[in-house]
DNA sequence: CCAAAAGTGTTAGCCATACACCCATGC
DNA sequence: GCATGGGTGTATGGCTAACACTTTTGG
C-alpha cells in the first residue's frame, strides 16, 4: 500500500459507545451534548477519536470514562460505519460498541475534566442525534435483544444481588414481551446460571422475594428463551 | 476534533475477507500471496486499502473482485480488528468481512488485471498467515458455526438447487458433527425454509436424491438446530 | 384485615432423539 | 444381482406453555 496516495490520506478513525442500562421500566441510553462545531449542541452518542498507539477497543473505555465517567462496564464491539458521508468534514470511520451498566451505577455518573452533560434518555423518546448515531442506537437495540435470548449477558444489567421479579422485568422490558412467573422462573433456575444467595429483599409493603446472583460472571453464550 | 493533533494523524483503513467455501468435505478460505513488502510471498487474506470517497462495505466488495474476481456474493461485517500494531508500517485499522460462495463457483476465479495468485486452502490446512490474520480467520470460523446454528445462512454455500445429503453434509462439515439423516431431514422440512424442485439428481451409481431450493435467498434468522 | 407482590404444581401437546429397513439406480 | 447411497416411520422422554390459588409482609 502507497501511503503517499491521496486516495487513502486524512482517514480517522473513531469510537462511539451506545450505553444501555434498564431504569423506571425503560431502556435508557446515556447521550452527551455536543460541544464543537458541527452540530454544536445536539445530542450525540459519547465517542471520540481513537490514538495512534492505543487499540480501538483501549480507545472506547477510555473515551467512555472520560466523556461520562463510567468505567470498568462490560463493553463489546457492535459494528463499524463506514459511509465516507456520516461526517461532513472527513472521511471518519466509527466503530460502535455496545456498553451495559446496571442502573445502580447510573447515579454515580461523576463528573472528570473532560465529562460533558450526560444524561440518560429513554430509547423510545430520543432526541435528534447528530451523524448516524440514531442508526448506531437502533443497531445497538437490536443486537441487545438478541443477546439476552442467546446468552447470560442479563448479568451486566443487575446488581449483584437481584430478586427473580427483577430478573424477569429486564427481559420483559428489553424485549417488549411479558412471561409467564412461573414458567420463567423454572426456564432460568433450570438453566443453572444463577442461585439463591439465602438472603431476602427487605422494607417491601408485600411478601419480601428471594435473592439470587450469578454464579458466573462472565459473556456465556446460551439459549435462554 | 482537531483535524491536526498528531494524536491521529496517518491513521489508514483497511478491508479484508475472509471468503469460506466448503468443498471436497472441507472449509476452504481463500488467500492471495502477497507481492509487496512487508511480508513478500507469504498468504494474507484478500483485502486493501478503503478509499475515501467509498463506504467501507463497497470497499470490501471492490477489493474482493479487484483481488480474486469473485463478486456478488454474500458478505458481511465481522469485526474491526484495532491493534496499533497489527501492521508494522502505521496505524491500520482493517474491517474484516466473511463472504460465503457456493462451491459451484469456486472454480470460476478468473483472473483479472489486479487479481494476485488466489488459493483454496482447507481451514485445518493454513499455511503461515501475514498480520493477525490467522487470527480473523479464527473469528470468522466461529461466526460461520453460529450464523448456520441461526440463520438459513446455508444457502450461500449451496447452489439453486441442491439435494438434501449435500445440505446435511454442509452442516456436518462445518460443524464437525454427524446428524442422523431422518431426523435432519424432518428438522429441515418443518423449518419451511426450503421446498422440494421436483427434480432429482441424474447419473449417480445409486438412488437418486430430490433436488430441494431455498424459498428465500435471503438472509433470516432462524433457530436451525 | 386489606393491599400488594411473591411463590408454587400440574397437565397436555409438541419437539427432539434414537433407531433399522426398503428403494432406485448404474454397472 | 450387487453395491451405493437415498428415502422413510415410530416410540420415548423431555421441554414448553397454559393456567389459579396461597403466602408473606406493611400499613
Amino acid at each position: 500500500m502507497d501511503m503517499k496516495n491521496p486516495k487513502y490520506k486524512n482517514q480517522g478513525i473513531h469510537v462511539d459507545m451506545v450505553v444501555f442500562t434498564v431504569d423506571d421500566k425503560k431502556i435508557k441510553t446515556l447521550l452527551v451534548q455536543r460541544g464543537r462545531k458541527p452540530f454544536v449542541g445536539e445530542w450525540i452518542l459519547p465517542g471520540g477519536a481513537v490514538y495512534n498507539d492505543e487499540s480501538v477497543d483501549f480507545a472506547a473505555e477510555r473515551e467512555l470514562e472520560e466523556k461520562t465517567g463510567l468505567k470498568d462496564l462490560y463493553l463489546e464491539q457492535l459494528h463499524t460505519f463506514g459511509n465516507p458521508k456520516r461526517d461532513p468534514r472527513k472521511r471518519m470511520v466509527s466503530v460502535a460498541y455496545l456498553a451495559l451498566v446496571d442502573k445502580k451505577k447510573v447515579s454515580i455518573l461523576q463528573k472528570t475534566s473532560k465529562t460533558l452533560d450526560a444524561k440518560w434518555f429513554d430509547i423510545k423518546k430520543l432526541p435528534d442525534l447528530a451523524f448516524d448515531h440514531k442508526e448506531i442506537v437502533r443497531l445497538a437495540v437490536k443486537s441487545l435483544r438478541k443477546m439476552l435470548i442467546y446468552s447470560n449477558i442479563a448479568y451486566t444489567l443487575l446488581p449483584c444481588q437481584f430478586t427473580l421479579p427483577e430478573l424477569q422485568g429486564v427481559y420483559e422490558i428489553i424485549l417488549g414481551e411479558k412471561f409467564d412467573r412461573r414458567n420463567f422462573r423454572r426456564k432460568f433456575l433450570n438453566l443453572g446460571l444463577i442461585e439463591a444467595t439465602g438472603k431476602r429483599e427487605e422494607g417491601m409493603a408485600n411478601r419480601p422475594a428471594n435473592l439470587y446472583r450469578f454464579k458466573a460472571k462472565k459473556y456465556k453464550a446460551v439459549d435462554i428463551l
